[in-house]
DNA sequence: AGTTAAACGAGATTCAATCTCAATTAAATT
DNA sequence: AATTTAATTGAGATTGAATCTCGTTTAACT
């Protein structure tokens, strides 16, 4: 499963006349690890501590690659900074985040989903994604 | 219609013992001037303009007192500046953002607010809000 | 193997946002 | 109306994510 996307990542690469270099597999390969939800330096310091050490800079760069080419897609919980999780399975990702403890649940709609498409056919704009996120409370922290 | 949102203003600040200062009462009409959606730099700039000069940590500082008391709402538009619009009429804003022109469109879809309400129910989350971006090329922009 | 253009790494830079702290000021108290 | 006090302000420093620079390295084509 994942080697077949590795495989994928890697002909997208020279389709493009892009260089297979091991930083950017490495950085492919850690990013699609794991269900996590986690930011360029997160992803730079697992690399470092699995003594695969790529540069920050090469992170950031290939993770703008990852997302140009919809490997991954980002997510913003609004702390200022940019969280990636990989794309493998199909499904769309949707996001309700805890506004105290930052907890992260998915989930997806088609109905809403079916929804955005009229509205923006209705102001004649040609949709490429969307972002949905929703903020509250979870369980545990309900109350606190 | 604006001034008695700016008594609203007021009367938030002395329920909450916060001063009422003509900086704050300045960036309070100034947000509220426009249906824009600006950022803390541009209600800098035209403060300044307006020779209603703010410091920029006021400015900062007031836009979140605004946003805490529900006086404006902030919308990202993935360029890594937030922008913020008032929130007089009581109609919710969501966002159909050009990824060319950066062009922004407003809609509301009460359906799509239902589903969301569920979705949070069924995960027992507490919703306080949402934020629904969709992105795509404006008739405009499409083609280009 | 040699060539070349792309990619890398280290560290500098950018820029929005936040923080610091001395000076100021709103508003409660007398 | 003057005094007290605690919050607020402004200027400039700081932070930190993200980007850029540029000399060095390397993938991949011939």
């Amino acid at each position: 499963m994942a080697d077949k996307n590795l495989q994928k990542f890697k002909d997208v690469l020279r389709s493009e006349h892009l260089k297979v270099t091991p930083q950017r597999l490495a950085v492919f390969e850690e990013v699609c690890s794991t269900d996590d939800h986690r930011d360029a330096d997160d992803i730079y310091l697992s690399l470092k501590q699995r003594e695969k050490a790529v540069s920050r800079a090469t992170v950031y760069r290939t993770v703008d690659l990852l997302l140009k080419y919809n490997f991954v897609s980002r997510i913003d919980i609004e702390d200022g900074k940019w969280r990636y999780e990989h794309w493998l399975d199909c499904t769309r990702h949707d996001h309700l985040i805890c506004v105290r403890c930052g907890n992260i649940v998915e989930f997806s709609d088609k109905n809403i989903q079916i929804r955005e498409k009229r509205i923006a056919k209705s102001f004649d704009y040609t949709l490429v994604r969307h972002v949905l996120n929703l903020f509250g409370y979870c369980s545990d922290c309900r109350g606190k």
